[in-house]
RNA sequence: GGCGCGUUCGUCUAGCGGCUAGGACACAGCCCUCUCAAGGCUGCGACACGGGUUCGAUUCCCGUACGCGCUACCA
């Protein structure tokens, strides 16, 4: 039974690697049919954010990503909360030091500090010069008695060449000497993350680790915690998934542009959309298939197939491919997901309206933002005209033909988009004009701007009364 | 600086010794058309570089370059 975790700090909104992070163990977990857990790592006590776990929980539930063990639905290793779980890590703390694989150091801050400057200075990479790695029993007696803050750090073996087989990179080796003698419990009593992290992967009888790159490097500092603790045989396999990158492939960070999963979220992107795109941002079935419901997902991933190489976030294939899914959605679906982005615009209408409206700019919109940001004119008369439009659409001869048209439109008494083109094309017959030269200034006129459905359509939509009254304005405002 | 990891069209990718290097997004053109889209067709466009290994390298090995990560009492 395989059995894998997403571990996240809550430190505020859900940064779209950390999705692909959880999206991929949850692929992962449901593809062998293994366990799914959530952990809460929140070690970092000046880190703590109000309200992080709360928006991470609504943010997986959005995104589709469920838990078999977690803070919500427990689980037989629990708590899956890190700052519930303290004195755990207290007690490997002490049979570390008591076993002598780690060691009391009460080096102040400043000390470290400087001592990091001095090795740079002399062209040294900056570590811990291992201070304290020797002190002996009295002066540690002597020092605790004495109330010294200290922690307590990993005594990291030298000499030696530790080498792991990462599930997508391969053999990766490190040598010891280049490890520092790793914190494991902070002198606030709580422990570091590489502490924390082993001892619940362990408790919590995870075979696989799946995490982002930045914990490559870290990774034999575990190995060698899985090791003081004669966890060996319990090794989990480890994958070290490449990070998602800015346009300049930089790392994927704010500043460039947005990052959370509720930025994506409050844009107006469907979930189905940005799992889908994330997913194939390093993964791939190795087929030319685009579209992927998540059960396709779940059958098809495979850690194996995960690439080493980092990929760029690149939005506009994220725009096309949640363009692809909205269209995908039923009349009903796109109507409960309109409704509320309508109403925030103070857009008065029926259900039977605004789905008529969402018919129309169902094949024009990228997201579901995009359904009131362009169509203003379905509900509310425009005060504004398109400039280009006017002086490419507007003179003294449509006015003329507006005002004809007008007439004939407001003696129709069947208002549809059929009866509404057959009195536009005839008028232009009988004119010997292109259809156009009425069609063009008319949408101007009612709509305001020189883009959008087809007029006739839009026509029924609004409204004959409606139509009316804002031929009548044009004619009247526009010279 | 040290250590580690990576590198196929602009972007996401397929490829796992022999292919006219395939697909998607984007871009350009054409078709459709009342505009904008959508859709259809066509086009542009890549194996970072240098050495090996091999009958043959995008593919295997070694360098170089470039990029990224780590180098905290943060995760």
């Amino acid at each position: 039974m395989t059995r894998v975790r997403f571990a996240p700090s809550p430190t505020g909104f859900v940064h779209v690697g950390s999705l692909r992070t959880a999206l991929y163990n949850y692929l992962f977990a449901r593809h062998t049919g293994g366990v799914n857990i959530l952990r809460i790592e929140d070690t970092d006590q000046t880190r703590y954010v109000e309200g992080a776990v709360e928006n991470l929980l609504r943010t997986m539930e959005w995104a589709g990503i469920t838990f078999d063990e977690g803070p919500m639905q427990g689980g037989e290793y629990g708590p899956y909360v890190q700052s519930e779980r303290t004195d755990l890590y207290r007690k490997h703390a002490d049979e570390l030091v008591k076993s002598g694989k780690a060691y009391y150091c009460f080096c102040s801050s400043e000390r470290l500090d400087r001592v990091r400057k001095e090795m740079q200075a002399a062209g040294q990479p900056p570590m811990y010069d291992r201070h304290c790695r020797n002190l002996s029993s009295d002066e540690v007696k002597t020092k605790m008695d004495a109330g010294e803050p200290h922690v307590v750090r990993l005594r990291v073996p030298l000499g030696e060449t530790i080498t792991f087989n990462d599930v997508v990179r391969g053999d990766v080796s490190f040598e010891t000497k280049t490890i520092d003698d790793q914190v494991l419990l902070k002198s606030d009593g709580f422990p570091t993350y590489h502490l924390a992290n082993v001892v619940d992967d362990r408790m919590m009888k995870i075979t696989h680790v799946i995490r982002g790159e930045e914990w490559l490097s870290s990774t034999p500092k575990h190995i060698l915690l899985y090791r003081a603790f004669g966890w060996e045989n319990a090794m989990p396999k480890f994958a070290h998934l490449a990070l998602l990158l800015n346009p300049d492939r930089s790392k994927l960070s704010k500043r460039q542009g947005d990052v959370s999963v509720e930025d994506f979220r409050e844009q107006g992107y469907l979930p189905d959309a940005l799992v889908n795109f994330i997913a194939l941002l390093g993964f791939n079935p190795s087929d030319t298939q685009e579209i992927y419901t998540i059960d396709e997902l779940i059958a098809a991933f495979d850690l194996e197939k995960v690439n080493k190489g980092g990929a760029v976030f690149g939005r506009e294939k994220l725009d096309w491919m949640n363009a692809e899914y909205i269209r995908k959605k039923s009349p009903d679906e796109l109507l409960a997901l309109v409704r509320p982005l309508a109403e925030k615009r103070d857009y008065r209408a029926s259900d039977e309206y605004l789905k008529r409206v969402i018919g129309l700019m169902l094949e024009r919109v990228r997201t579901l933002n995009d359904f009131v940001d362009f169509s203003s004119y379905f509900f509310k008369a425009p005060v504004e005209f398109d400039e280009k439009s006017r002086a490419k659409n507007w003179n003294a001869d449509a006015k003329a033909r507006l005002t004809d048209i007008l007439a004939e439109f407001k003696a129709l008494s069947e208002w549809t988009h059929s009866s509404i083109e057959q009195v536009v094309r005839t008028y232009a017959e009988s004119k010997s004009i292109s259809a156009g030269k009425l069609i063009h200034p008319l949408r101007l006129a009612v709509s305001g701007v020189g883009m959008g459905p087809g007029l006739f359509e839009m026509l029924e939509v609004i409204g004959k009364s409606e139509v009316v009254e804002r031929i009548e304005y044009a004619l009247e405002k526009l010279n």
